[in-house]
DNA sequence: CTCGCCTAGTTGCATAATACAACTTGAAAC
DNA sequence: GTTTCAAGTTGTATTATGCAACTAGGCGAG
């Protein structure tokens, strides 16, 4: 395999991976969708931050932010405070019931991508593990060349 | 790290890649949604197949695939003709038309890979290659244990 | 052969995620 | 102060999706 068929090969099993995602994840979690989860997860890393961060982050529109925090929030998850400073911004947090939650929806996809996973030398899961990383962190968090 | 933090980051780093991936999809090929590229570089690598194929390999239900592959055949980028032996299936292909724009699309995709990729070490490129691979082939592509 | 069952695919219906545009409110710049 | 910008919300339309009910064709047991 040379440099370039490498990157097609990148490009279809990440494209693959995606459509499989996307297809499955409401199946697995009705409670939590694949959204509604990532956005907890990046609440629970950043330990609170702005819906426009979020939007951001995501590359999403900030209304579908919007409604998917007008959800959490209704679901008890997370919790919004003003800001002190700025009176616009929204400070969003998780609850404890949140977190509770997130730790259950996490525990379940770690089993199954433990199953998935199972057999590999532990080299190369901590090589995958990095590439990964290498890959997501490669383009900026802002959206702008993250739009893979 | 050991093994349980690499699952622990893969999990999690698929999860941002696919997140970003649907979020973002039709921004970049409006004429071609991230389903229908799917789909059609499906047709491609099998050399045609029936709907039920793509569905069981994305783990879409059969009435999703309908409408999309009829969608397909409406832009006449895909054809369906009846099988001779079993006259339920309908085997699916590319027209000239889908190979073209298949292409197209896959090039601009690549593009933007090689750039979120340039700067890897070939040795490292198809490494994280192999792993995506083993990684997608290590459930069936049933949907039985591919719901990841 | 025929009846019951299975498989492939379609369609009706409801829902969820999403984008875009118009709006509100508060901050900041001048 | 007025204008300009940023954060969020809401109205509206679109699209993908799943489930259930359906049609139509094949297959096996009797």
């Amino acid at each position: 395999m040379d440099a370039d068929e490498a990157v097609e090969t990148i490009q279809r099993e990440m494209t693959v991976f995606a459509r499989r995602a996307r297809a499955s994840a409401g199946r697995m979690h009705p409670e939590l969708s694949l959204v509604s989860y990532t956005l907890l997860g990046h609440l629970e890393e950043s330990g609170g931050c702005r819906a426009t961060d979020l939007a951001a982050h995501y590359a999403l529109d900030k209304s579908t932010v919007s409604r998917q925090v007008a959800a959490l929030e209704r679901a008890r998850l997370i919790e919004r405070r003003l800001d002190a400073d700025d009176h616009r911004v929204q400070v969003l947090q998780l609850t404890d019931a949140g977190s509770e939650i997130l730790a259950q929806v996490t525990d379940s996809r770690r089993s199954a991508f433990r199953e998935r996973l199972a057999g590999w030398p532990e080299e190369d899961l901590e090589r995958f593990a990095s590439y990964l990383v290498r890959y997501n962190t490669s383009g900026r968090a802002d959206g702008v060349t993250s739009r893979l």
